[in-house]
DNA sequence: GGTGCGACATGACAATAGTCAAGTTGCGGT
DNA sequence: ACCGCAACTTGACTATTGTCATGTCGCACC
């Protein structure tokens, strides 16, 4: 970690951010930064957990290979995200896989800097908490999106959470490929097609991997619609 | 908290089983006990947090309403298993409402006493983070399970996280109605109904609350099977 | 011992998503 | 500039699931 600008996007992190000064800096100096190339994996399933990862920049995807061979992507993190908080304390295997979708910038923080550091400040716990819940937050609205709502449903929230306009028309870039978008919105590229198709009619153009929304609150309207009555 | 039969539950729970004999003490003696009807509400979505819950007795379920009206849940409790813990450390509202659905006994630890608790020792948070690692774990698997599986795979592994056995036959109780295992399981009450005439075939007999399965390894590997083979 | 209600099963149908196959397109390598 | 590949789109078809309607069964309540 020998570059200053890694180091201030690694404070900006969610998980490091609301520590006391001295602690980031014990975190940083053990830190380990790495760098990755577009499909390179970062960990494995079962494999033991050795470090906390935060994402510096690019994309990194989690996901998990079924017994039957397909393939689930649990949740997909960048730029000032952080993972593997809760396994790394537990001495149990990683439950997921992860892998660089993006070339990408991650920091690693050794499990005993932080066990150590969290025996001295409980306020480090109660951080990573924080960060955890974060985590299980976004797993629970992924579990509601799956099973109240349908795939052009989820495209449109996915879409939404990408604008940072309140209203009125915008135009949003889609930040990985299409393949991984279908498959963190639980379906296949095909179906992820077809949702585009249908959410044309309400002001959604889509080229390349640019989106173009002509009128977000009719968009949310859409998302939030009961299936049944379109 | 005046009867020791509910305390001694208590020390067996998941979060408290692992803390030191005098913290678990001081939990103890702060906690409030109550006793719910079925169908009663506990919390609701957008509450805020008061206190950790414990199941003493009982079922409970989290569950979600989406904005269309739609009920998702999220997971479902019994004796020994607690929740709320990441949320109550964040001062946030909670991300999903709670309900008994039998008569239920479950025990309510303040939160207040919780943080002092937890400045005074770090175990206390690290005990914490165990528990809400299982939650994050299990809705890890939920979401591979929705992603990956058909109906009748994720009602084959149900019932098979129900037997204790090994191989051979087993017989089970559900544990709940089967209003409440659809929704645990992403379907409608019709689904579960046809995901159960489809185990029929491969040795699984229902029978009121009973399910007997001729011959686990069968089961098992249907569950881990690729949908499209079959 | 009725009576009525809610849980559950089943059939017919519609909607949705997956599968397979056949293009099209954009892009990197030569 | 050409080639080849992988991502993406589209269409036809199938499978799975939700919806609606109907019927049975068990159970609490009078």
């Amino acid at each position: 970690m020998a570059h200053e600008v890694q180091k201030s996007i690694a404070r900006q992190s969610l998980l490091l951010k609301s520590l006391p000064e001295q602690h980031v800096g014990t975190l940083l100096s053990h830190a380990i930064w790495r760098v990755y190339e577009r499909g390179e994996t970062i960990f494995l399933q079962e494999e033991k957990a050795q470090a906390v990862h935060v994402v510096l920049a690019g994309w990194v995807k989690l996901f998990r290979m079924s017994p039957n061979g397909s393939e689930a992507v649990v949740s997909v993190f960048t730029r000032g995200e952080s993972f593997g908080e809760a396994v790394a304390l537990r001495n149990v295997p990683y439950p997921v896989s992860a892998e660089a979708v993006s070339p990408c910038e991650v920091m690693h923080i050794p499990i005993p800097v932080l066990i150590s550091l969290m025996k001295e400040d409980p306020e480090i716990g109660i951080s990573i908490l924080a960060a955890t819940f974060t985590h299980l937050h976004s797993l629970v609205a992924q579990l509601e999106q799956l099973k109240a709502q349908t795939g052009a449903q989820r495209v449109a929230e996915f879409l939404l959470n990408l604008c940072d306009c309140e209203a009125g028309d915008c135009e949003v870039v889609l930040p990985y490929d299409k393949m991984l978008i279908a498959g963190r919105l639980g379906m296949k590229p095909e179906s992820l097609s077809r949702a585009f198709t249908r959410l044309k009619p309400i002001g959604v153009k889509i080229n390349r991997n640019h989106a173009e929304i002509s009128d977000i609150s009719v968009l949310r309207d859409y998302s939030v619609s009961d299936p049944t009555e379109t």
